[in-house]
DNA sequence: TTTCGCTATATTTGTTTGGATATAACGATA
DNA sequence: TATCGTTATATCCAAACAAATATAGCGAAA
């Protein structure tokens, strides 16, 4: 049996968290499908539990991360910005490089 | 403002957790006082919590990591072996290379 | 053989977290 | 102007988690 590393990073801005592993989690699937409750759906998390965390994150980032629009056609909705994008995929850059890093390690704690 | 990145490593045997830096932080301390109860008081967490992990600890390694004797002079004690102090120094090792990982990527959120 | 400080464990209480539910407001469109 | 699906929010309740408390058992040494 060998041990395996695991990791999660996530940005703070000031002590508040601005984005994590779940918060990228919804964001990409509100970019999937345009809307905020259709994303809790597909992550079977609550509404409010995904409200509260979009809330969160456009509480604590300098630019919003995503926009909404109450009523109209279809009710209404919401999509990230391009700021948002740009969060996201940096995020996951590092997030991806993190494991690479930690994976040439390990050997360190199976070899003992 | 800057943002900042944080992380979070942690050493998994099949899928339970062996280690992360609270238990890193017990076993220190357990090393440093010679006991757990001791160990607990220095960290301002409860005997009991204490012992969940270390027993924690002990059921997911391979090898035994602390050593413990009831009774005797001083009510007895706890100690590290010395497979325990050989994980604690691999994981911190593993662990600041980490935070030294992050730092040279933060710059691709603040930059955007 | 009594005392001591510790390990080892169960039980009870409190606190925080999240889920379920309800409802108001919104604006394009029919 | 009635309908629709959504955002936005409050309130209540349950479940998960952590803290506090209690207690048994141990063995060296006085």
């Amino acid at each position: 049996m060998k041990y395996k590393i695991k990791s999660r990073i996530w940005i703070e801005a000031d002590n508040s968290v601005l984005l994590g592993e779940g918060r990228v989690h919804l964001l990409k699937a509100i970019d999937e499908t345009g809307s905020l409750s259709k994303a809790a759906k597909s992550l079977n998390i609550s509404y409010k539990k995904a409200w509260n965390l979009v809330d969160a994150v456009n509480k604590s980032s300098k630019k919003p991360v995503t926009k909404s629009s109450i009523g109209g056609k279809g009710g209404g909705g919401a999509t990230l910005t391009s700021y948002g994008k740009k969060l996201i995929d940096a995020f996951e850059e590092i997030n991806k490089n993190c494991w690479i890093h930690l994976d040439k390690q390990i050997h360190k704690i199976n070899d003992i």
